[in-house]
DNA sequence: ATGGGTGGTTCCCTCGAGGTAACTATAGGC
DNA sequence: GCCTATAGTTACCTCGAGGGAACCACCCAT
């Protein structure tokens, strides 16, 4: 049975690996809170995308980003690299089972930040407010 | 009802609201992961904390992140922050029901990280010594 | 009067994520 | 001959997150 575990027994967990400093929770975390890795994660979520059709999708991203960010998230695993040896030749990212899986707990968290980033956009402008007076 | 809707749909309301550049929810979560973001939420959702116990929870942490961490948070809605008129007057930070309500996503995801890493781990292993051959 | 415990602030520095632009090679279309 | 598309690489620069150390004000205990 898995038993239920406090978040309070997670952080102890944590701690035991090794200082937080680099804990192997945020090592993973990083790889998935680049800048355009979580965007491309859930891109990818829908089908394999091509190189071309990713700058597409995501105009504001640089080539150079691109590219980067797709290696970083195909060395931890979550993404998969195919070369097609057509003429000019192509290349195909998608999930892994790896990165499929991470795909729910994911999406939960960009759906809660959907859900609530009025309440965060007028808490900071409290917050502001309250700090000039 | 709350229908399902897909993380390609989630895609394009983000891309809606604005460029991906600067989108609300990517706001959000950047407020979320700085280095001691998550480390402190999940510490606050024990118990409210003193600054002096945090600092001592979690040794890593130079005394000025921890204060600026903790004003973000606050910025953000996410955690409060309580000052007792005290003789050396002691501050307590804890979790709002914003905070709460992000707990469980927030933690799913830690969980996963803390379940897969040694799979991402592995990954990282097999593809560093793929690309020197 | 000295040291320690409250909870900070201020200054300065480093390092790396991310951005910009130019360049690569190959092939097809006009 | 020139522009397009394929998928990159390389060099250079900027900016801000985070780190380190010192300082502040208050009070207590020895």
């Amino acid at each position: 049975m898995d038993a239920y575990i406090s978040f309070a027994d997670r952080l102890r967990a944590l701690q035991q690996h090794s200082s937080f400093e680099n804990c192997p929770v945020r090592q993973v975390m990083q790889g998935i809170f680049g800048k355009w890795s979580t965007l491309l994660l859930l891109a990818l979520s829908e089908r394999p995308y091509r190189f071309g059709e990713l700058r597409r999708l995501v105009p504001d991203i640089s080539q150079r980003m691109l590219t980067q960010t797709l290696r970083d998230l195909e060395r931890d695993g979550h993404v998969y690299r195919k070369v097609y040896a057509t003429k000019p030749p192509s290349v195909e990212y998608g999930l892994t089972a790896l990165g499929t899986s991470m795909l729910t707990p994911l999406n939960d968290l960009v759906v809660w930040a959907g859900d609530n980033f009025a309440a965060v956009e007028s808490a900071r402008k409290r917050f502001d407010a309250g700090a000039e007076a």
